[in-house]
DNA sequence: ACATTAAGTGATT
DNA sequence: AATCACTTAATGT
């Protein structure tokens, strides 16, 4: 399959067909495998990353080298906070690693400007993912604020039954730990608390929701 | 039977 | 809520 038809057929439903033609003229497609890191804190930026394929996802590491993870990307999604970065000054806040093999657009960020300017569908692109991502940062906010562990997990617990359309979920606690950025003692006690609650109930590598 | 990994718990900070 | 140290339970080889 050619650049042109791919690009068309993953993002032909939001972008004009002209600017469809110039991602395609300016930007590249690459494979990558999971683990893969594009981008690392302190490069320079010289293309923009679009998911075409898979999941990426964007983390933050602090001093003693652990990993914070800001967000996921998934297919047709854009890094904002590069684009934000872009504008400003070169170097890369953050770290972009792949979460599964995937595929993505690279675009060169000199060219970005004129894109902002010519296409009202990039325009519209960017602010409706900017706009996911504020909303996901004051939320992640609110969490980290109040410092609710118990409801973050339930949070946490709601958004993977629905999202996985299941009450069953096959999950470790050190996996819910990493993805709250807690420890996994913490979360095994909560879990307790819960299922005490009758509100869940407690497996090895899964928890059955009962709400 | 043994090793490995997930989960539970008390005590401490 | 985090960390440590230790126990217990489930699973794989």
């Amino acid at each position: 399959m050619n650049k042109q038809h791919k690009l068309d057929k993953i993002l032909g439903d939001i972008f004009s067909e002209r600017l469809l033609k110039n991602l395609a003229d300016n930007g590249r497609i690459v494979s990558l495998e999971e683990g893969m890191q594009i981008i690392s804190r302190g490069d320079d930026i010289k293309d923009i990353p679009i998911v075409l394929e898979g999941t990426a996802k964007v983390v933050r590491t602090d001093e003693k080298g652990e990993e914070h993870i800001l967000f996921y990307l998934n297919e047709k999604e854009a890094c904002t906070a590069t684009f934000s970065i872009c504008a400003t000054s070169k170097k890369s806040e953050i770290d972009f690693i792949m979460e599964t093999d995937g595929e993505l657009l690279l675009y060169p960020v000199h060219l970005m400007d004129n894109l902002t300017k010519e296409f009202p569908s990039w325009r519209y692109y960017v602010c409706k993912n900017f706009n996911k991502r504020m909303k996901e940062f004051l939320n992640t906010m609110d969490s980290i604020v109040f410092m609710k562990m118990d409801q973050r997990i339930l949070k946490y617990l709601d958004k993977a039954s629905k999202a996985l359309q299941t009450k069953v979920l096959n999950i470790t606690h050190q996996e819910i730990a990493n993805d709250l950025s807690t420890s996994r003692v913490v979360v095994s006690r909560l879990l307790k608390q819960l299922e005490h609650e009758g509100r869940i109930k407690l497996y090895r590598n899964r928890i059955n929701i009962l709400f």
